[in-house]
RNA sequence: GGCGGCGUAGCUCAGUUGGUUAGAGCACGCGGCUCAUAUCCGCGGAGUCGUAGGUUCGAGUCCUACCGCCGCCA
């Protein structure tokens, strides 16, 4: 019996719309769910995503588009359900830190912390811009002492406040990074989490007065306040779940698996593992850390301003494109340089050429010389200029789950992709060295023929299932090209398809696109 | 300023504990096949492995300095 697993992605702050770069995240996030789904059964899994709406730069989104907050993130958030359900993103959970429900449940977190007394109330002082109505820090300030915004003075000003105590579970937190090799992955950013831990952090301030900002959850404890922007969307990795199940957190944290930017690596690292055990809850299984799309040069950000709409990508190139790119360019963990021309490249070299035209070739020779039925006069045994061939094909196919499985589990979605595509490519070679186009004329060979073509056919329904979690539409077409259902899909090969199995006619899945400019 | 990462063919990148003529894919050139989506198969050209030193019988792989890019921290 395996263990469950909960996913998540980060909390997208919708105060604008999802760009490639937020899509990436749930996409690597769903391919490694649907794995889990494939690996553990469906009831072992709990796939988490969903929108954090509070705070002032939502509540200043919302103004500069005359809306007040809530309709406004109302708005935004069905902008990003919509396009993760346009992406496939396999989501159970989808939660909305505005949920009457959500809400409740980070109250509840607060009154626990703060009775168990990791909660108080001390001054904040800092340097407050009235216009921006927010603090900076000297480094943003500039010359000194002006507002970046609206280049005049900000003011020192003291309010009271209510802190998180942070720095009483630095020491606990950073044995457990430096106990724990797989916490934070891949390695480089467990090395700048230490680092981050092994100076003093302060302690956390989680609140801001209602007199300031009112676009928040209140404080259980004091009506007069409302609880800071990261206490409130970290706890969206539970709150949902928690309505059904009031011990889920506490049963599923070790066996809960985040998936994050590197530049929320600072608040996962430092705060939110602090946030739980202040809660009197474990910490996370694991924190996975990915790099950064690069975009005309800059990091893709909404401050940058160069952001591609993900839900574009699906339109323009059709399912499972855009994500198989991302999955099969980038190294997790690392920056990449996304364009669209590669983008194209890689649709033309691996989808049309290998993977497509594959499809079609063996397809187009089932169903033309055996009228698209595996036939039962197939010779029980290779010729033996074919016999290397053939056993090549069968390693490299029976292989294939383990390998794929051990590269996803550790995050290398682009090493198991590359795999899928070696299995792929020797299938290739195998046709070009055995030509059952050719053998299929010599009535004593048409057995011979079918043996190859029976092989391919296997190594494509292997192929087709191990696709899934990366190309979820794509696995479910080549699976009813080769009239296959789901449970047999992943059977050993051999064990799928059956002399007398009748396969479709081919189609073109993916039409090689020309040399246009992007 | 401190700490860390990166810099390898036109492009995107692999290169384990230092060891024979530095690899892959794409792009490019030539040849072959014809079942297939002008697809597939084979062959080929191309790199002073950021710069300069050093250790070593031998370094892309270790050490030092420098240049460039990027993070994190102060």
């Amino acid at each position: 019996m395996s263990e469950a697993i909960h996913i998540t992605t980060a909390i997208f702050y919708c105060n604008a719309p999802p760009h490639v770069g937020s899509a990436y995240e749930a996409l690597a996030a769903d391919v490694f769910a649907r794995h889990q789904r494939r690996k553990r059964g469906k009831d072992k899994v709990t796939f988490l995503t969903g929108t954090d709406e509070h705070g002032d730069k939502l509540k200043r989104a919302a103004l500069a588009h005359g809306m007040e907050p809530k309709a406004f993130s109302d708005r935004m958030s069905a902008v990003f359900r919509d396009a993760w359900r346009k992406l496939n993103v396999s989501f159970d959970f989808f939660v909305r830190t505005t949920d009457p429900w959500h809400e409740q449940f980070v109250q509840q977190m607060l009154k626990r912390t703060y009775e168990r007394g990791d909660i108080y109330f001390a001054d904040y002082q800092g340097l407050y811009c009235v216009g921006c109505e927010r603090f900076y820090t000297e480094k943003e300030l500039v010359d000194g002492n002006l507002c970046p915004e609206h280049n005049r003075p900000v003011e020192f000003i003291s309010e009271g406040n209510y802190f998180l105590r942070l720095e009483k579970y630095r020491e606990q937190v950073r044995e457990h990074v430096a106990r724990v090799p797989d916490f934070i992955r891949p390695e480089r950013y467990r090395n700048e989490a230490l680092a981050m831990l092994a100076e003093p952090v302060g302690d956390l301030c989680i609140s801001r007065p209602k007199a300031r900002l009112d676009w928040g959850i209140e404080l259980p404890f004091d009506p007069n306040y409302v609880t800071y922007v990261w206490y409130d969307a970290f706890w969206a990795y539970f709150s949902e779940p928690c309505r059904t199940e009031p011990d889920f957190a506490s049963r599923m944290l070790p066996y809960t698996t985040h998936f994050i930017g590197k530049d929320i690596l600072k608040t996962h690292v430092v705060y939110w593992p602090a946030i739980l055990l202040a809660a009197g809850l474990p910490l996370p299984g694991h924190i996975n850390v990915h790099g950064y799309l690069i975009f005309g040069g800059a990091r893709m950000s909404k401050s940058s301003g160069n952001i591609a709409d993900p839900v574009s990508y699906e339109t323009t190139y059709g399912p499972d494109v855009l994500r198989y790119f991302v999955m099969r360019e980038f190294v997790f963990g690392l920056d990449g340089e996304f364009s669209e021309e590669r983008l194209i490249e890689r649709y033309n070299a691996d989808l049309a050429n290998d993977l497509g035209n594959f499809t079609s070739r063996v397809l187009a020779m089932v169903s033309r010389y055996f009228g698209g039925v595996v036939p039962a006069e197939m010779e029980p045994k290779p010729l033996d200029t074919h016999a290397e061939w053939e056993r090549a094909l069968m390693d490299r196919v029976n292989g294939l789950p383990t390998r794929v499985d051990d590269l996803v589990t550790n995050l290398a979605f682009k090493q198991a992709l590359e795999t899928i595509w070696e299995a792929l490519d020797t299938a290739n070679k195998y046709v070009a060295a055995t030509q059952p186009f050719v053998l299929v004329k010599d009535p004593d060979k048409r057995g011979q023929a079918a043996r190859i073509l029976f092989n391919s056919l296997e190594a494509l329904r292997i192929i087709a299932s191990e696709l899934e979690p990366f190309m979820p539409v794509t696995s479910k077409k080549l699976l009813d090209l080769l009239n296959v259902d789901v449970e047999s899909a992943s059977l050993p090969p051999g064990e799928g398809i059956k002399p007398g199995h009748r396969v479709k006619p081919p189609v073109a899945l993916f039409p090689r696109i020309g040399q246009t400019k992007a």
